[in-house]
DNA sequence: ACCGTTGTTTTGAGTCTTGAAACAACGAGG
DNA sequence: CCTCGTTGTTTCAAGACTCAAAACAACGGT
């Protein structure tokens, strides 16, 4: 109950410095009057934070802006050279890892396919520091200038003294994977599964911006969310929360390959789409059994499913039902969560929305109650495959803007 | 994104405060050294927060406690006399009010009956009003000694600068009920769901003790959940959250009272249930119709349906099921919320529960993943019907903790 | 050149926490 | 009975930080 552990008088100011540092950053340029007003700090207390940070080339001066007849505003803008970080994603099919400044553009990337059919740690692992050591010299970038690494992986991960990863898909459990990386890399590491970090990158640059409650919801072979609780990822007891698609929505319905029945994904994720089309169409595209195919493929057969729904009354009632579907398991979060967004994600989420985003809100406002319904807005996600990298890559740099990480040279 | 906002210097001191003190009011009585290592402040500085505590007579030293071999700690301990606070409970057949002091003993309580038929908002105001002199005069208690009221109110409850009650079943729209107690009492008010002021209760002084994220589902006539999420209640962005009754875990199933269908209340709400008794069994006791009986006579009706289990297959039969959906429900908390505790309760909640919670948590296993169902123990409430008063009464106690509020002399 | 306006920095005062040292209260052992 | 070691609490001086007010800076207009 309560955690409220503000020690010391210094920790006030790495307080005070966090909050300035956040604030320009989401709200850039910006000038000095500006942070005073969005920090509550006083003047006097944000030319000190700000005189530190300029000291220490975090933020830089950029140019000024006219006020209405008297000293112009000084804009201040963080300097994104200042340090890098990497953003790694760990998918099904194969690694991609991305390095990138301060001001998250891009400055270099690398990607490494995966063995769908077995999922080694070892050649992720090697793969992930075969990327970093990949942009760092293609960006020609020391090591010493990054300030963290971030990692999204499929599954649990149960963060401890050492990030230990449990993936049931991949038939991980208990895997070690800081320790393995840390053989690879000095850096500090941070891991996280990847849809909390594409629901970061979406809250933090994509249709989730400004949000306090949101959910993201991300569709793709499987189903998963990452449900954003007063700015920031909410986690639970042993940070396997959102594990939305294995929520219960018709009892004793479609059997999921959880094991249990009835689940939301074995009605809405893009492999049990595709299952359901096949054996209401006994032919055709998609996989009749319960093999994985490669995603390429599924991909392929999920866009051919919605480009036929205008031709194929088959199609086209299959994916009403799944707009039905998914509109239930957005009003099931709506009713408990009371988000103030919903932000559809994933690459069959987008596909799908694409065509169907009507059909699901309109299946939700019906499955959910007025007040709360009222006040969540149903959105599109708006980042592309690259936000789970960018997400990762988010990591490190919410550990910069908190203060506590510096660029291993002083 | 990131609210952090500790001003001033002056701020922190406050957070000291309220650290010293809500450590000390949940592991009472205890010495200054504890206080120390619990907030890990400096012996000195809760040295001198304790001496203003004492002076002001919100705590006080409790006799001591030998240490091997040293100097005796001196045990200190909330005073309950320094002040008072209310706890009222809007029910749907009744309004309770109760008067605790800071150790939240009752010292008095009243109880006003309503007609189930219709709730007019005067009258429960009134009934409020009234008990709140009451419990004063049968203690002698005056105003001035009392820190707070808090209300729990049946229906969502919006906070802005005066508090507006939507009750969906109640017919209330936006009803100003802070302005209207605000009429017959210059108390500090306080208002909050009456799901969310039993959850509360369950957290601090019952089956939630010291879980940082739980869930204090509520079963009556309707159903509803409490979410605490870090150890203290999410509300969500228009303080709706925790709608777990409407939530659809049946897909076009059953018909609810909200409009929509197949939601969990719709399955084992105390009314639906004896509703589907009654449709199975075609006569006994129960309700055939949709009318709202009295509460006491669908408690009555319920635990006859429970007594009878053992004999009728009927009776055994529904609640098997009901067990079955319960768990479900239940489920879908879990992998959403990743909670460490979920806590039935409600007066339907703990009567099944205590024949059916093995049967609950069986359903609730085969519904949800491995790892967050392994993370949380399903549990009966602790607390009787007087929750939701006590709860109340917490609203205010809060404050004062946090060291806002102050008794209105002196 | 002067003035009003607006943005930023300096200054002096006031609060707060803290580590170290002092102090207090006990049991044990001589 | 006195001393000593031990443990819990308080005092004290030093250091850190924010803030309000005042000073300063940079502009447009007149």
């Amino acid at each position: 109950m309560h955690d409220r552990r503000h020690r010391t008088v210094r920790d006030l100011r790495r307080g005070n410095r966090a909050a300035v540092l956040w604030s320009l950053y989401f709200d850039r340029p910006c000038s000095r009057q500006d942070l005073s007003a969005a920090t509550g700090l006083s003047p006097a207390s944000v030319t000190n934070v700000v005189r530190e940070l300029l000291a220490e080339g975090i933020v830089a001066e950029a140019g000024s802006q006219d006020s209405d007849g008297g000293r112009p505003r000084v804009l201040l803008d963080v300097r994104p050279e200042y340090g890098f970080v990497v953003g790694a994603d760990v998918g099904e099919t194969r690694v991609r890892v991305g390095l990138y400044d301060l001001a998250l553009t891009e400055h270099a990337k690398a990607e490494y396919p995966l063995d769908p059919a077995e999922q080694r740690v070892d050649v992720v692992v090697r793969a992930i520091a075969d990327g970093l050591r990949a942009v760092l010299a293609d960006a020609g970038v020391s090591p010493t200038q990054v300030l963290g690494v971030g990692v999204g992986v499929p599954g649990i991960v149960e963060q401890g003294r050492e990030a230990l990863v449990h993936g049931q898909t991949y038939g991980w459990d208990a895997v070690p994977m800081e320790r393995l990386l840390r053989a690879h890399t000095d850096l500090p590491l941070r891991f996280e599964n990847c849809a909390k970090t594409m629901g970061q990158a979406e809250l933090w640059f994509g249709a989730g911006r400004g949000a306090r409650n949101a959910a993201v919801v991300l569709i793709g072979s499987g189903v998963g969310a990452a449900l954003i609780s007063g700015g920031s990822m909410y986690l639970g007891t042993t940070s396997s929360a959102g594990e939305w698609g294995h929520t219960t929505i018709v009892a004793g319905g479609r059997r999921c390959r959880c094991g249990s029945d009835g689940c939301l994904e074995a009605y809405v994720g893009a492999e049990a789409i595709l299952d359901r089309f096949g054996a209401a169409e006994a032919s055709g595209f998609g996989t009749s059994g319960s093999g994985t195919p490669a995603t390429g493929t599924e991909e392929a057969a999920l866009a051919t499913l919605v480009a036929t729904a205008g031709s194929s009354p088959a199609a086209t009632a299959l994916l009403t039902q799944t707009a039905y579907y998914l509109g239930i398991g957005i009003a099931n979060l709506i009713n408990l969560f009371n988000p103030e967004r919903v932000i559809l994600g994933g690459w069959a989420g987008l596909l799908l929305g694409d065509r169907l985003l009507v059909a699901i809100r309109e299946s939700a406002g019906r499955h959910s109650l007025r007040r709360p319904f009222a006040a969540a807005s149903i959105e599109l996600g708006e980042l592309g495959p690259e936000a789970v990298t960018l997400g990762a890559a988010t990591l490190p740099l919410a550990h910069f803007l908190d203060g506590a990480a510096r660029r291993q040279t002083s």
